[in-house]
DNA sequence: CGTGTGATTGACGCCTGTCAACGTCTGTGG
DNA sequence: CCACAGACGTTGACAGGCGTCAATCACACG
């Protein structure tokens, strides 16, 4: 357990405007600031693992977090990321399951770990909190079932333009284009659900016809008009 | 809008155990009576469909719906079924967003309509209702994410392998082992997401090796033990 | 009996996964 | 400062799974 000083209280990292805690009365606050504990944590931990109970959730204050399913012989399926302002863990304290993914963190994080109790009972008791919950899920649950008509009908050429148009909107472009986010290319492929071998074509294909540009693990967004021709874009 | 009596009331169709309503009271349950409507629909029906704006959810009083999306040229992929007990159309009225997907009757079916409103308040005020349809979402949830990571890595032969394996756990078999649920090739093949053909020829396949027996759209699992193993079940 | 929908089978070829070899970069230890 | 290990990235070769196209069959329906 880390010392919790580190970590801004929830006055400024709650306040987004985007942060489902929003709809939280200043006792609710209250309550989850006392609930709560902060930590650290370095690219790689894993904050909690497919299969485990958990027993609470955590509310990413900075960092980056991917979500992801182990399938045959260990290989990763990244199911979403997950970066400051979001929560991570709450499926599995609503339904009362066992995780069904693993977190791992890809840039540096500091999380707050809030008790499942305590969430439900704001469900229970805070309509607008229960239903901003409920909202979350259910984009959540649109947009799985997006991704699994696309992975079921769409070549890996067109997901692979499909996952970068994703980032560009999950992560930004800095003002040169060039795609916040560092990802290896093996990452790359359990995005989209491919072989890292067939990324790295692609990506090489995609930069010799200038819809990109490749410096290490930075990539430049040259064309987003042509990507999203060829993602297929129906979404 | 058909004649409601051919409906029976909320008291005979609602009180499954199973069901979200059982969370509600007597006077929510009053309240859904009065604003439902009820109403059959043929195989072929379409309930709603993706990208339209819909104003309630409805209950499956019987019959089987699918759920499914529309992707490149048409090609549908399905998503869910749904059947007596169930509820369908509810994931846009929480989110807020167009409906994602489309509904349409496989076997007749008879449904009853509640406003969109009604759900809402009704989330928004009794809160193990909310608990309950948020369980169901969560699930649903997980599911997609078990989905997208089979679509991902596994290959067809495997996807209808446990596609079949799935359908038995949803429709059931009867005492001969035969899959208490007709559907075309087609349809078989937009829930794995590949080809009618493929489909064709991996079901003569097990077939040939004594796994299944086929009688038209009539499908007996003659060793789910073996398509489990094939199934690569790590679910 | 013609028409249409669904099921089947065969031929063909490309996309994509796998295997293997090699290059690149970074950090560690001598 | 250099050598080496290890992780990651890249490229080539190759085969086979699976999608596509086309022809044929089966069956129901008006």
């Amino acid at each position: 357990m880390k010392n919790r000083d580190q970590i801004p209280g929830c006055e400024n990292c709650m306040h987004c405007a985007e942060s489902i805690f929003k709809h939280l009365s200043p006792e609710e606050h209250a309550l989850i600031e006392k609930e709560k504990v902060c930590n650290t944590y370095k690219r790689g931990s894993v904050i909690y693992h497919e299969g485990s109970r958990t027993n609470g959730f955590y509310c990413i204050n900075s960092g980056v977090i991917k979500i992801f399913k182990t399938g045959i012989d260990g290989r990763e399926q990244i199911i979403a990321f997950a970066k400051d302002g979001g929560i991570i863990g709450y499926r599995s304290i609503l339904s009362g399951e066992l995780a069904c993914s693993s977190a791992k963190v890809i840039e540096d994080a500091s999380l707050c770990f809030v008790p499942g109790e305590t969430l439900i009972s704001l469900v229970k008791t805070n309509g607008n909190f229960s239903m901003a919950i409920m909202q979350q899920t259910c984009k959540e649950l649109g947009e799985a079932n997006s991704f699994i008509t696309d992975i079921a009908q769409k070549t890996v050429r067109e997901r692979l333009a499909e996952v970068l148009l994703n980032l560009k909107d999950i992560f930004d472009l800095d003002q040169n284009n060039v795609l916040q986010i560092s990802l290896t290319r093996e990452e790359l492929a359990n995005i989209v659900g491919t072989a890292t071998e067939s990324v790295i074509r692609l990506l090489s294909e995609f930069k010799h016809d200038k819809l990109i540009d490749l410096n290490g693990r930075k990539i430049t967004l040259l064309d987003i008009k042509a990507l999203e021709k060829i993602s297929n874009a129906f979404n």
